[in-house]
DNA sequence: CGTCTATATGTCAACATTGACATAGATATC
DNA sequence: GATATCTATGTCAATGTTGACATATAGACG
């Protein structure tokens, strides 16, 4: 099956969604590792309804038009879990950034310089952000983000991954801006190059 | 234009290649950050010369069939470094292990430990891949690689960003590993959570 | 002699994903 | 009254990507 059809089931066993809620945590908190539009998402619940795995409920509503709320059948929590310990299929990695990097040596200094010091502030942006989110966490599910057995802990999991990613991320970019920077090598005069700057 | 252009002009702005020579490095070395099979590679060449970005020469030999060896126009130069310096199209992350941490709540603990201990040493056989490059890298290219003007120096700085990505990665498997596989909390009974280490 | 692998170049159908188009009720703002 | 935004659900064409199919030469191995 497809992987966006785990990510569905992923937050339908959490708690019951609709496609429009769907669409949001697809957006933010699960966007983070794994996202998708809404043009896709109404089409895999389509399919993982005939499917069996999940199954909706019109709800109507005041003020807000109506909504189908779904839920995860027992099926669906079966194929979830037997997919969750299944090895992930290999995806080929697809870096913009690391490839810009790779034709680097031959543009502008300062230009590249200015690119990798923004991208740096992105990362570092989004580094706070997960901070932020994990001090939350820390003040309001100290307990259940330990157990293994808990929502909370696989919530947590990510989070970490996310905090490692973006720092490693925005270290790397203040890396690459120092090293576009950097006057002509003091100590080490090369051969010629003459006296820098 | 397609990115995978660009990935195809950085290579060609480095040597004169084959298509089918490109294909291996979309494999090996820049496959690590930017990947095609030969299926793209063929009619993205001939996009490519279409637009006067590269050329090709027919070079028969013997012992082999023949082939297009192509190289990158001034035209294509320029548009590579133009391309370099500006920010990257910001592409949403996918990543499966991650989204099945996300659900790892629900399942075996022991079969979910078993999952992140062999995905973290597959990290860590990459992680170790990247360090013998390093180090062979250190060795015949030790001045170039610090010359950001140098095609060495981009290379090695996408071999940075693979060392601390997967360096990264390795280390969150275990943490994960470790805490799926974790005792009854031996020191804490839960609730006080007292003691740090 | 048959089979496998490497070199070498291509095409094509299927699938994944995006961005635009489409509709509609309700509230908020100007 | 007009416009914008949020909720809510959908479709569709275009693009990006994969995996299979297709063909051909040459060397290695049994």
């Amino acid at each position: 099956m497809r992987t966006l059809g785990y990510a569905v089931l992923g937050l339908l066993s959490r708690e019951e969604l609709s496609g429009y809620d769907l669409k949001r945590w697809m957006e933010r908190p699960l966007g983070y590792f794994w996202s998708a539009r809404h043009s896709q998402i109404y089409p895999e619940l389509a399919r993982l309804e005939e499917e069996g795995l999940v199954a909706h409920t019109l709800v109507e509503q005041s003020g807000k038009p109506d909504k189908k709320v779904y839920r995860i059948t027992a099926e669906g929590l079966r194929a979830l879990e037997d997919w969750v310990t299944q090895p992930p299929g290999s995806r080929p990695v697809r870096d913009e950034l690391t490839l810009k990097a790779y034709s680097v040596w031959l543009t502008d200094k300062e230009k590249a310089a200015r690119l990798f010091r923004e991208e740096g502030l992105q990362h570092e942006g989004r580094l706070a952000h997960y901070e932020d989110l994990r001090a939350w966490m820390e003040g309001e599910h100290q307990d259940e983000m330990r157990d293994p057995a808990s929502p909370w802990f696989a919530t947590y999991a990510t989070l970490r991954r996310g905090i490692g990613y973006e720092k490693e991320y925005a270290e790397w970019c203040r890396w690459m801006a120092d090293s576009m920077q950097e006057r002509e090598p003091v100590e080490a005069p090369k051969n010629s190059e003459a006296s820098g700057k």
